[in-house]
RNA sequence: GGGCGAUUAGCUCAGUUGGUUAGAGCGCUACGCUCACAUCGUAGAGGUCACAGGUUCGAGUCCUGUAUCGCCCACCA
């Protein structure tokens, strides 16, 4: 016998993984008359590694799509990468780093090329570890947001905005790191608890302050009437343009309108009321620094206030800083603060925690700052959106995340979309430096967002030859890139090709009488047709504002289609103790690790059962251990059904059952209730519900009882039924374990005569039904009985010893008895079962027989202990049970099925409690 | 500050529109190397369903409140 007795997932998933991509049996095309099914992938990072997220959220995807394929659907999953900016151009500095040189040493063109030499020797390992994982991608159309044909749909994207007047330049607070020198969006520069210190600061009323200079040795700042602000970021009060308190605050009431003498920079500022002030926080009035806060900001909007920029975009104070020029932000906050207390102007100080804005990428503390920049206007493209999932159009799965979704989007503020950095798609936009000079990005004291289409800026798909308004050619293009989610929200339908545009080379050759050209466009016009909108979407729930909702407004916009139907919002993949996974705690399970010890059908599987419907998945490694001994499990089924077919050298050659017996009934009919589970399941997204009920199926019905009792029968009528189990179960196992569930499949095909070709990842799903009997079946009961058996044997301390029996029965069941004796002795370690009318002592009795062990100097102990548990279990029903039925609200109210059923209960217990007592009297 | 979720066996979780004695896997205990599998088999122990009220003939399930934990959002200087 050449199957080895332990599965050796080492051996086999590298050759079935060859298999499927040489035989395409992952590449679909639209097919009229046919039906689609279509997922894209969340792309991950061109410079990502599979970490155990992705192996939940591919695994996910993977069952669903080799589930419809199988359901003879046209299934489609798109692969791709995502350029992810920021990150990428991280990794190729680093590695310039290494060679001592910075990227502005390279320039700007020479360290593109580089990114793209990395992209071309390194973007592919996550792609390959997919593909270890079993993701059946369509890996011929494996796309990167920066292919040529991508990107013009990103340009497109923008000019259209821009015509419509949905994009504008603009200035804004952002997050800034001063030592990347970009703007950052939120995602990128996430908050941690820092330990500052929470400055009281006075400010003079100018009333009282008047000609007098708060300089060393003049007149005290205690003597005059101020008011107190509290601030963590004293150095900004040199950019203080009002201080604001509420309108409701009496204490301030009579400050209103008047003015303060703003500290060191002698400017006179006015107090100005704002209902955003909380009276309660701090000392209840707030300084207004509009150039380096976001709330700040806004009040001075809307109080008409002029912003100053007092940082350079390094972070250095600038020349809106007086003496303090130059000087690093926190070696100024340091010198400000020991300014005034020489000057009493501080109250207190007081320890602070708050939250600080890091770089994700280099740590720094990010500044909020003012800066041009350009955003898209999200309050149109919003709208479809929450339209179309209030009206059910979207669903999403868990149901609560709509919730999240349209608490998002009708507070939605506009997206900045520019990044000062060289990795991404660069603005379609050209500035005539004639007519207009490019701005300088920062040092903007003035809010002077710009009109709708600015004279000197040219916003085309194309460089334009010479400035449409002033003939110039003197034209340069915007240094900045877009936010890599700029070109993500469009993957549901730019990786169909779109826009089509003519200029698109294909790689295919021209056919007959059509240029390849056109030829290559209209399949794709169709593709996109038939595969658009996608089926569905499987994400994180961090994904959903950044990702979920721009593609659904992006699809709208561009598309008039939502992107797709459903949206499967999974857990997030957490360690033990519930902390998230990530390098720096080292707490890291490494999926492909884990593929090495126990196989990928072994990781999907054990993550399958585990992610219940979006909740969190907690990991540790033994956890795969689930997946891994059920592998074996199969893996032995298979083993041992050929091994007893080679063994009696039969001969499989089709699925004609002539003589089925009550188990080959049983064991057809529970699989056909497990196909229709599965199946159905697998419908509503409830994957760990179909993963589990294949595996009790598997295990428990097929493994632990039909492959016991056929042993020592195997007949060629019960090598067809175990053969036509273990085919049908490997077509449910499939989607969750495609690689060992190919191997059983090869073996089927080895080891009979079957009409089987191609792979299983081709075949048809199992019908539902097909097999159901429904002829009413002793079988069942005679399983009780064995187990009955077993129990009342092992509280008689008999375990393992071989009992004879007497059993009395009705002629009909003792055809049942006597036709199955031989595995019946086996499974329940029976001597001999002698047949016979009335027994001195019934231990088992049921509808069709009584039962009794012969037994002589046995300790009764356990057997009398554990009948006491009975007699007092049934006894607790039996009251509990009269007591409803005794109850008229329950008469008048509970269905009459309920009552039937609580009445039978009634008699059943009874019957039983009485033969119980009976026993245990006839013990005593 | 708002919102959401969770709380069921030692651990991780199921439990469908309220209706038999609340289930599974892992772990644990006992027995067994029975010729597919010890990554196995058989059996067993283990739960006042977080707490307090309420609705109901009947509540793990519905309502209200409390507690603890977790997550998300937010402009609190």
């Amino acid at each position: 016998m050449e199957i080895a007795s332990r599965y050796n997932p080492q051996e086999i998933e590298p050759r079935i993984l060859n298999a499927w991509l040489q035989g395409g049996h992952f590449h679909s095309v639209s097919r009229p008359g046919h039906k689609p099914f279509s997922i894209v992938i969340p792309p991950p990072n061109v410079t990502g590694i599979l970490h155990m997220g992705h192996a939940l959220n591919n695994t996910i995807q993977d069952v669903l799509i080799r589930f419809n394929r199988m359901r003879a659907k046209d299934s489609l999953w798109m692969p791709g990468t995502d350029h992810a900016g920021i990150a990428t151009q991280n990794v190729v500095e680093k590695a310039l780093a290494k060679e001592g040189l910075r990227k502005e040493d390279l320039g700007r063109e020479e360290f593109t090329r580089r990114l793209w030499d990395w992209k071309e020797q390194h973007g592919s390992v996550i792609i390959n570890q997919l593909k270890r994982l079993g993701a059946s991608c369509d890996w011929q159309r494996t796309r990167f947001t920066m292919d040529e044909a991508y990107s013009k749909a990103v340009t497109k994207v923008f000019v259209s905005l821009w015509n419509k007047n949905l994009i504008y330049r603009g200035y804004y607070i952002i997050n800034w790191c001063p030592r990347c020198k970009t703007a950052l969006s939120d995602e990128e520069a996430p908050y941690q608890q820092a330990q500052g210190y929470l400055y009281y600061i006075k400010y003079p009323l100018v009333s009282q302050a008047a000609n007098r200079t708060l300089k060393p040795g003049t007149v005290q700042a205690t003597q005059t009437k101020y008011i107190v602000v509290a601030t963590t970021r004293p150095e900004t009060m040199l950019g203080d343009v009002a201080v604001a308190v509420n309108p409701e605050d009496k204490r301030f009431a009579s400050y209103i309108g008047k003015k303060l003498l703003l500290p060191i920079m002698q400017r006179e500022i006015p107090v100005l009321s704002d209902s955003f002030v909380d009276p309660d926080f701090g000392t209840g009035a707030v300084k207004i620094t509009p150039a380096h806060d976001l709330n700040d900001f806004e009040m001075a909007n809307r109080h008409n206030l002029s912003p100053i920029v007092v940082m350079n975009p390094d972070a250095t104070m600038n020349e809106n800083a007086g003496e303090y020029k130059g000087m690093d932000r926190f070696k100024a906050r340091g010198k400000i603060v020991e300014f005034l207390k020489n000057q009493d102007l501080i109250l207190k100080v007081e320890p602070y925690t708050n939250a600080v804005s890091r770089c994700y990428r280099c740590d720094t503390v990010v500044e909020p700052y003012l800066s041009r920049q350009w955003f898209v206007r999200m309050e149109p493209l919003a709208k479809p959106a929450i339209k179309a999932v209030r009206a059910g159009k979207i669903k999403f799965n868990p149901k609560r995340w709509e919730k999240v979704y349209l608490n998002w989007m009708e507070n939605i503020r506009d997206w900045c979309i520019s990044r000062q950095i060289w990795w991404g798609h660069r603005l379609p936009v050209y500035y005539c430096k004639k007519c207009k000079e490019e701005p300088g990005r920062n040092n903007k004291s003035q809010i002077t967002n710009d009109n709708f289409h600015p004279k000197g800026v040219i916003v085309a798909e194309e460089r334009p030859q010479k400035c449409p308004h002033c003939g110039s050619q003197d034209i340069v293009q915007d240094s900045d890139v877009l936010d890599t989610w700029f070109s993500s929200w469009l993957w549901p339908f730019a990786t169909f090709g779109w826009p089509f545009d003519k200029s698109q080379v294909s790689a295919k050759p021209p056919r007959r009488g059509q240029s390849h050209k056109s030829q290559d466009i209209s399949r794709k016009r169709e593709e996109l047709k038939y595969f658009y909108p996608t089926n569905v979407l499987i994400t994180a729930p961090e994904i959903i504002f950044f990702w979920v909702a721009r593609m659904i407004m992006a699809g709208f916009e561009f598309m008039g289609k939502e992107p797709f139907r459903d949206v499967c919002i999974h857990g997030t993949v957490r360690d033990n103790s519930g902390r998230k996974m990530s390098k720096s705690l080292g707490n890291v399970i490494d999926p492909l690790d884990i593929i090495d010890k126990v196989g990928a059908d072994a990781l999907r599987f054990s993550l399958i059962l585990l992610a219940a419907s979006g909740s969190d998945v907690y990991l540790s490694e033994d956890k795969f251990l689930v997946g891994r001994n059920f592998s074996n499990k199969i893996w032995n089924a298979t083993r041992f059904v050929f091994l007893k077919i080679e063994e009696k050298g039969i001969k499989v050659e089709d699925f004609k059952f002539s003589e089925l017996d009550e188990v080959d009934e049983w064991i057809l009919r529970e699989l056909s209730l497990a196909v229709e589970c599965v199946t159905e399941s697998l419908e509503t997204y409830s994957l760990n519900e179909a993963a589990k009920k294949i595996y009790e199926f598997f295990w428990h019905s097929f493994c632990d009882w039909y492959i016991e009792i056929v042993k020592d029968n195997f007949t060629l009528s019960k090598a067809k039924a175990a053969v036509f189990v273990l085919l049908e179960s490997i077509k449910l196992l499939h989607p969750f374990m495609p690689f060992i569930s190919e191997e059983v499949f090869n073996l089927i095909k080895k080891h009979t005569s079957l009409p089987l070709s191609g792979m299983l990842a081709s075949l048809d799903w199992p019908k539902i039904g097909k097999h159901a009997c429904g002829k009413p079946m002793g079988i069942e009961l005679i399983f009780d009985t064995i187990k009955e058996v077993r129990n009342i044997k092992a509280d008689l301390g008999l375990g393992q010893k071989k009992v004879d029996i007497e059993v009395d029965c009705s002629p009909e069941a003792l055809k049942l008895w006597n036709s199955n004796q031989g595995w019946i002795e086996r499974l329940a370690l029976l001597k001999s079962v002698v047949y016979r009318k009335g027994l001195n002592r019934v231990l088992y009795k049921n509808k069709f027989w009584a039962l009794n062990i012969v037994m002589d100097n046995v300790s009764l102990d356990n057997f009398l202990i554990s009948l006491g548990k009975k007699v007092v279990n049934l006894e607790a029903v039996l009251s509990e049970t009269k007591a409803r039925l005794e109850n008229k609200g329950f008469i008048q109210n509970a269905s009459s099925d309920i009552i039937d059923r609580e009445k039978a209960k009634l008699r059943d217990t009874s019957l039983l409690l009485q033969r119980l007592l009976k026993l245990k009297g006839a013990f005593e």
